[in-house]
DNA sequence: CCAAAAGTTCAATGATACCGAACTATTGCG
DNA sequence: CGCAATAGTTCGGTATCATTGAACTTTTGG
């Protein structure tokens, strides 16, 4: 009997709770490798490297709580994939903004491989 | 001899420090202020109410720091001003896209008058 | 020159982030 | 099945940051 993960409804989401997810570095260099791959990634794959993996999950944690990710377990890795659509309709063009904004001064993550 | 207020170059200016100065709810109603009033607006009367006034001074510091406001003393008051256009040259479409989405889910600001 | 108005600085306390260590869940394999 | 390996989570302690009252600085008006 696992305990799967909690998601907030998208009423639930705040735009204060998404702009804090997005405002740490790590956090955004993790949002915009699941949306540059536009596929779902596991954790270890989407976050920068040499960070340890109490900082990873407490990072996937805000990003799930803020409603920018879904988390799924897949046998023994974790699933996370960007909730876009759902949040595209409640902000419209925020998340694209931040995206190319981030795209014009960081042309590369920090920890991308 | 005063010691006149410090702010970033444009090229000094980092996605991070935008969104990080932008994802407390405070700062962002001051931003919201000094955008909706589109004209240069004292400390005061930006700030929401019943709050310290050391705890505004640190919140204009946080939005200064960022390079998302232009302090100026003007007499005994200070006189802050969006750096809209700055800003729009190097993250275009950013700002306004947070206040778009700011509107539509906080129709009016926490402590507005 | 003095008082009031508007902010800033400082120091202390309270809240958060970070990360190592221990724990849980799932799979693959003998 | 049992057991080791893989992938994350939880917990606890330290380190960092936010908040705010008190004291200080600047400038204006009278």
């Amino acid at each position: 009997m696992q305990r799967p993960f909690v998601h907030p409804a998208l009423d639930d989401i705040t735009l204060e709770s998404v702009l804090y997810a997005l405002a740490d570095p790590t956090r955004l260099a993790i949002v915009r490798k699941l949306a540059s791959r536009g596929c779902p990634t596991n954790c270890q794959t989407a976050a920068p490297d040499n960070l340890p993996k109490s900082t990873q999950s407490h990072h996937y944690q805000v990003l799930r709580e803020a409603g920018l990710i879904r988390s799924e377990r897949k046998g023994t890795e974790v699933v996370n994939t960007l909730r876009c659509t759902e949040i595209d309709g409640k902000f419209p063009g925020l998340v694209p903004a931040i995206m190319h904004a981030a795209n014009l001064s960081l042309p590369t993550c920090p920890g991308d491989k």
